[in-house]
RNA sequence: GGAGAGGUGGCCGAGUGGUUUAAGGCGUCGGUUUGCUAAACCGAUGUAUGGUCGUAAGGCUGUACCUGGGGUUCAAAUCCCCACCUCUCCGCCA
């Protein structure tokens, strides 16, 4: 979130963030909200106040064995006005909070304005093949090799579900195995793996909360939400810690299953390995500090183009625009790659800086060492790289006319 | 799931309704001493949020915060209720 006495001070800024987003909240609405629960916040505090001064009288009344009962009705007094005050501050108190968290974050200047069709691609590497054959879409491919199936994971989970059977299978399970070993021993990540079923204040830290709730799988009887990213739970790992200086960088990557319900995207991409409810992803999280983010931010994008490459998959990069980049996200860059079978750029990984906006909600700060002053961290993350589109590239790029795989041995 | 014990500042830990301004210790920072280091001694040391002064660093001031939420009371770290988490034992279980 931003911080409220940012938006205070600078409700331009905001307000064009909001436009550039083409975001419909309203902020005068806001502001005024603020406006009238900082006056009823400075209404109780003075009464506060005033109940604080009588009990201090009172030790002294006590204390001098003289009657009480005039200050205790006057205390019952205040008490009473206080409860009346009270009601209508938390009540503003509330609303203030959830409104807060439902502003995204400002986009950083560097990125294009407005609509998803000013995305900019900043990189391409790799050429795409060239078939003297009509190449293949995964579908056909997987079901012809027998590697996925998708008809008994319909019928054992539903529809856009997947199987992997055999090859296709430890070709998952080697996949995740060379981007982990990548990634820690190449690019300096530590390993995690984490709880894929998390709290709301999780949720609420990494930015799902409240806005997407609809989105995200949840288990009402406890309410625990299946994640829909590593992002969520390696990124509150240091929820409400306070880092040392010294600790910085730190840098997690860490495989999971994600779980997304796609809800209102039906009809959209239904066939295929292309969006489905549970896939599985290895993700780069890093805690950096503020001035170094951007930077960091570059490092991590390469680190996830690195895997591609040495897999000799053709890629691009886009800079996401500001109508296009997630709620939480100051600048964003999407990398797809090329599958030829169905003809498509595929997303495969985002690379994020949400600057100080995920660190302020999940309150994840760091102590300055020169100065002894507490500060938020600036968080990044980026997947390094997600997995079932990944075999849609893999499979489509390394198909041969008979149908079988390049790189694949049977 | 059952029974019991707990949750206090960066950390350890005292604290059964108002002389507590959360004792004491550790750590950290500053100082004295010192050839250097260490020790000793002295001092300082939370967070959030509002008001106000200041160009600013910051000052002054209010409020809240002893896991979280609710309650009792003139007054709650302290009493009561609920939740969460940790530990011990029992049961169940991959």
């Amino acid at each position: 979130m931003l911080d409220a006495k940012f938006i205070r001070e600078n409700p331009d800024i905001v307000r064009q963030a909001l436009k550039d987003r083409n975001d419909k909240f309203d902020l005068d609405a806001f502001l005024s909200l603020d406006d009238e629960r900082r006056r009823l916040m400075r209404q109780v505090e003075e009464l506060s106040a005033l109940q604080n001064k009588i009990a201090e009288e009172m030790k002294i009344i006590i204390k001098e064995k003289k009657d009480t009962a005039a200050k205790i009705s006057e205390g019952k007094e205040i008490k009473k006005k206080i409860a009346e005050v009270d009601k209508t501050y938390s009540d503003l108190e509330a609303k203030f909070k959830d409104q807060l968290l439902r502003i995204p974050n400002v986009p950083h200047s560097s990125i294009p304005k407005g609509h998803p069709s000013n995305n900019k691609i900043v990189k391409e590497w790799g050429e795409k093949r060239k078939f003297d054959f009509k190449p293949l879409g995964h579908i056909e491919l997987a079901e012809g090799l027998d590697i996925i199936d998708f008809k008994r994971a319909a019928k054992i989970s539903g529809s856009n579900f997947v199987i992997f059977k055999g090859a296709g299978a430890r070709l998952e399970r080697a996949l995740i195995a060379f981007m982990l070993d990548l990634h820690t021993q190449k690019h300096g990540f530590k390993e995690i793996f984490p709880p894929m079923l998390v709290n709301r204040d999780s949720m609420r830290g990494t930015g799902q909360l409240p806005k997407l709730e609809e989105d995200m799988y949840k288990l009402k009887d406890d309410d625990l939400f299946l994640i829909p990213t590593a992002e969520v739970p390696v990124t509150n790992i240091h929820r409400d810690e306070v880092l040392k200086e010294e600790e910085l960088p730190i840098y997690y990557t860490a495989y999971t299953a994600c779980f997304r319900r796609e809800a209102g995207s039906y009809g959209k991409d239904t066939k295929g390995l292309t969006r489905v409810h549970e896939f599985d992803k290895v993700e780069l999280v890093k805690f950096v500090k503020p001035e170094t983010s951007y930077d960091e931010l570059e490092k991590l994008l390469n680190n996830a183009c690195t895997i591609l490459e040495m897999l000799n998959i053709p890629y691009h990069v886009l800079m996401l625009a500001t109508g296009d980049i997630s709620f939480a996200a100051a600048k964003c860059y999407d990398i797809e790659i090329y599958a030829p079978g169905i003809d498509k750029w595929l997303e495969v990984s985002s690379c994020s800086n949400f600057e100080d906006f995920q660190a302020r909600r999940a309150s994840i700060r760091f102590k300055e060492k020169e100065t002894g002053k507490l500060k938020f961290v600036h968080t990044l993350n980026g997947s390094g790289v997600a997995l079932a589109r990944l075999v849609v590239a893999i499979l489509e790029n390394y198909q041969q006319p008979d149908g079988s795989l390049l790189c694949l041995k049977f």
